[in-house]
DNA sequence: GCGATAATCGAACGTTCGTTCGAACATAAG
DNA sequence: CTTATGTTCGAACGAACGTTCGATTATCGC
């Protein structure tokens, strides 16, 4: 709290004019960045109809702004749990949304191509390649969103796409 | 280091006859656990030629080891930065050295199966895969470390075996 | 049994952290 | 101008943390 009084300018006491807690600070920023994820991926899922083209774009969207907002990402992976219950259950609704969707993305894919896969850990480890990525990206070394974005999904989509055809 | 000396029954004061400090045994912990990671891999990799194998054998003693201490990788995963530079270069050797040991099996699959694909992006996306795993991994659904390793390292192999061959 | 060394501990110190309090200041309506 | 309401802040509180100190107790060679 010292920390972004120092930042914003306003006084430690003044912070708590506006936000009854740092926990509900944090929960606000948490929120307030999931919710936007989940717009963005959701506009620009419209008019996409093909599976392979709409994971894609989750990993893009996903990408785009890990990168965008990597110090804040940082912080979300770390404090994840540092949530009371009462702010932690309202949070674990939204988390829990972007992973169905992501889990809908697979099982569409799954039944287009009559493919053979366990989602769950399909899904579990694209979101493990994604979020990892602020431990490791470096912007004077790294390529951009977009070329990361198609590398990963390279990996994933073959991995997931490939011999494991289901028989008919 | 209070719960450490409940945990332990060894008083707050003892702990610190035993330990310089508390960031000095959070290296020692760091140390012995990666030590111990690259000494299992190089164990098993002793006698496997084939590289596909190699990869295979990489995962399962990542996600062996990652399961049956979850708590503490945990931590260790949440308090990778927090040592000062003495501790942190002595451990970023360690690291660093099983982090070339994963590019070298890559490589290696890479010219052995005329591949094309960025290492470095293939190798953080599987840390990622395989690290991610503590945030999730439930002992009550989820499969054991032997059958995880086997639907991940099919889903990254075929992912960069997949596709990229590269013209001869 | 005795002295020396090792091991253990309760109590405290100084700092940092999240939070609160009361006063000071600004703003605007009557 | 006065009064009520909104905003801002310095100063402090109580708790938690990493660490240290001095004293007490165990261990062991002689």
């Amino acid at each position: 709290m010292r920390d972004l009084s120092r930042a914003s300018g306003i006084s430690l006491a003044g912070l708590y004019y506006y936000f009854d807690s740092k926990e509900r600070m944090l929960f606000l920023i948490q929120k307030h960045t999931f919710t936007t994820i989940v717009q963005r991926l959701n506009a620009r899922l419209l008019g996409v109809s093909d599976p392979e083209q709409q994971v894609r774009i989750f990993i893009l969207n996903h990408l785009e702004y890990f990168l965008a907002n990597q110090a804040a990402m940082k912080v979300l992976s770390h404090e994840a749990e540092a949530l009371n219950n009462g702010f932690a259950s309202d949070l674990a609704a939204i988390k829990r949304e972007y992973y169905r969707t992501c889990v809908g993305l697979l099982d569409e894919l799954k039944r287009d191509r009559g493919l053979q896969f366990s989602t769950r850990i399909a899904v579990l480890s694209l979101f493990g390649m994604m979020n990892w990525i602020y431990t490791w990206h470096n912007p004077r070394i790294d390529a951009d969103a977009k070329q990361l974005a198609s590398e990963m999904s390279d990996i994933f989509l073959r991995g997931v796409m490939t011999g494991g055809k289901v028989r008919r």
